[in-house]
RNA sequence: CGGGCUGUAGCGCAGCUUGGUAGCGCGCUGCGUUCGGGACGCAGAGGUCCCGGGUUCAAAUCCCGGCAGCCCGACCA
């Protein structure tokens, strides 16, 4: 076996990232300290990543429009929390067109504050309601630590925006977008088991009245949020006067959701699944799920790699055939580095059997499978690896997430992984304590794992741990 | 934004202490032999030594100021 093209993850886990992010040529940086350039692989990824969530989405009831990328700065100044949380990281446009500007422009970070504008401008009456729409749109927050993917300056994500005429519609889209939108992307396509739950007021996001997030863990044993849905009470609805008409008669103040998940997704996906030889890519959502590689570069070799690779596309795999000149050996290290779940060998004694060697990534297992059944067995295996890399998440996810019964004792235990312990335990001096040892509250649950409906609930447990 | 480390060919690095012709490995190009887990031979191409200023006969090397990257912290999708 050929020495790693990586640093080892155990080794020094950053650096790994760095190697794969690289080597499996999914993102470089820009030239502006905390920009990123998006490479072709690593965008296919989010377009799979897209595609999936967008449809979701529209199954929720939500439509996609797009706002401007330019908001006027006095928007910002109407709602205090709001403001206050976002000004450190700002971009704002003082200058254009050759002059200074009267009024200067931020560069968004996030919508609320311009679709709220124009949803109090749509909604006249509770007809209207509910409200729902999403855009897909970078967004710039101004980073003094950027990671590429998992923090950069401007990142690219989708913002879903909605109003409602009551409390409990907009409670009941949260929970809607939370579980079925997020939660079962990242279950069913990302096979990424999320905790799920509601934020500490500390961790809310600013001008929210509630946060409801999805907390992965990453192979090094850190959290990262994978999705996030706020309820805003009528904090931006107050602000930006959304008012309706009641079908009393009367005038009613809406209740308003935001909720994001951005390409940090990407980020996690290598530090949730990659391994010491690379990326590995869940074949859901894979933008390349099966390649075919023939072992020389020999015509009747490439024949039959030809032949498998249409009768996989006929199956509907996503796949595709690696045409390269490079030694059989370095093909295949450059398709492990690129994650894609099965690879499809042909050489001169799979043909002479008949057969060729399917190689799943996940766990480098090979197997011969008759040429004619291919397709059939590929489809399976693809589904195979997909409830296998989710079971192995969500294993080394419970391994590491253990029960406490101190904030010491959580202290202690989140230097690896998470901890779990009465929320009524840490609230208060508790979260500060645990901050000293740069752990921070994840997300608060009921003791069953479901998702409370406030803070204040009794009983609640909160997991704790280190986070990106 | 604070502390630490670093910027030399596409990538990884040596050279800097003690100023004097810019190097190595990988990658890249061409030809040939190869190909069942990062192949090999021969011949080549490729450099504003991060940027700007200063010292000097002379700066990759010394000094000052920026910019960028990485790690740790505070902040965050």
């Amino acid at each position: 076996m050929a020495p790693s093209a990586l640093t080892p993850p155990d080794e020094d886990f950053p650096r790994w990232y760095q190697d794969v992010v690289a080597k499996a040529e999914m993102a470089d940086n820009g030239p502006v300290r905390g920009t990123m350039v998006i490479r072709p692989y690593g965008y296919a990824l989010w377009e799979r990543m897209q595609a999936e969530m967008d449809w979701r989405i529209k199954r929720a009831g939500a439509q996609n429009a797009y706002f401007p990328i330019f908001i006027p700065e006095s928007y910002f100044a109407r709602e205090a929390e709001h403001v206050e949380g976002f000004s450190p990281e700002l971009a704002v446009v003082t200058h254009a067109g050759g002059e200074d500007l009267a009024e200067p422009i931020v560069v968004r970070p996030t919508s609320e504050t311009v679709i709220g504008e124009f949803m109090a401008k749509w909604v006249q009456s509770y007809r209207d309601l509910p409200l729902a729409l999403n855009q897909w749109a970078n967004v710039v927050r101004w980073e003094l630590r950027p990671r590429l993917f998992l923090r950069s300056s401007e990142f690219l994500w989708q913002e879903g925006h909605t109003a409602h005429a009551s409390y409990d519609d907009a409670h009941a889209y949260a929970l809607t977008i939370h579980h079925d939108v997020y939660d079962e992307f990242l279950r069913e396509v990302l096979a990424a088991p999320a905790f799920l739950g509601i934020k500490p007021p500390s961790e809310r996001f600013a001008g929210a009245v509630n946060s409801l997030t999805l907390e992965g863990m990453m192979r090094d044993g850190k959290a990262l949020q994978m999705g996030t849905t706020h309820e805003l009470g009528q904090n931006f609805s107050r602000a930006f006067n959304i008012v309706f008409q009641t079908e009393a008669g009367g005038s009613g103040l809406c209740y308003t959701t935001s909720w994001g998940a951005s390409t940090r997704l990407v980020g996690g996906l290598v530090m949730m699944h990659g391994d010491e030889n690379g990326l590995v890519v869940p074949p859901r959502l894979a933008p390349i799920q099966a390649v075919v590689l023939s072992v020389r570069d020999d015509a009747t070799l490439l024949e039959a790699a030809a032949r498998l690779r249409d009768g996989l596309a006929g199956e509907g795999v996503r796949v595709e055939l690696d045409r390269g000149r490079a030694s059989f050996g370095r093909r295949v290290t450059d398709w492990e580095i690129k994650g894609v779940p099965v690879r499809v060998e042909v050489g001169p004694r799979d043909l002479e059997a008949g057969q060729a060697t399917l190689v799943r990534r996940d766990t480098g297992e090979k197997e011969a499978v008759a040429l004619g059944a291919v397709p059939t067995r590929v489809g399976a295996l693809l589904e195979e690896v997909q409830r296998a890399l989710y079971e192995r998440a969500r294993r080394f996810r419970d391994e590491r997430t253990v029960e406490v019964g101190s904030v010491d004792e959580a202290a202690a235990a989140a230097q690896e992984g998470f901890a779990r312990l009465g929320w009524a335990l840490v609230d208060g001096e508790g979260e500060a304590r645990l901050r000293e040892a740069a752990i921070t509250v994840r997300c608060l649950q009921r003791a069953d794992g479901s998702v409370p409906e406030s803070p204040d609930e009794e009983g609640l447990v909160c997991i704790v741990g280190k986070s990106y």
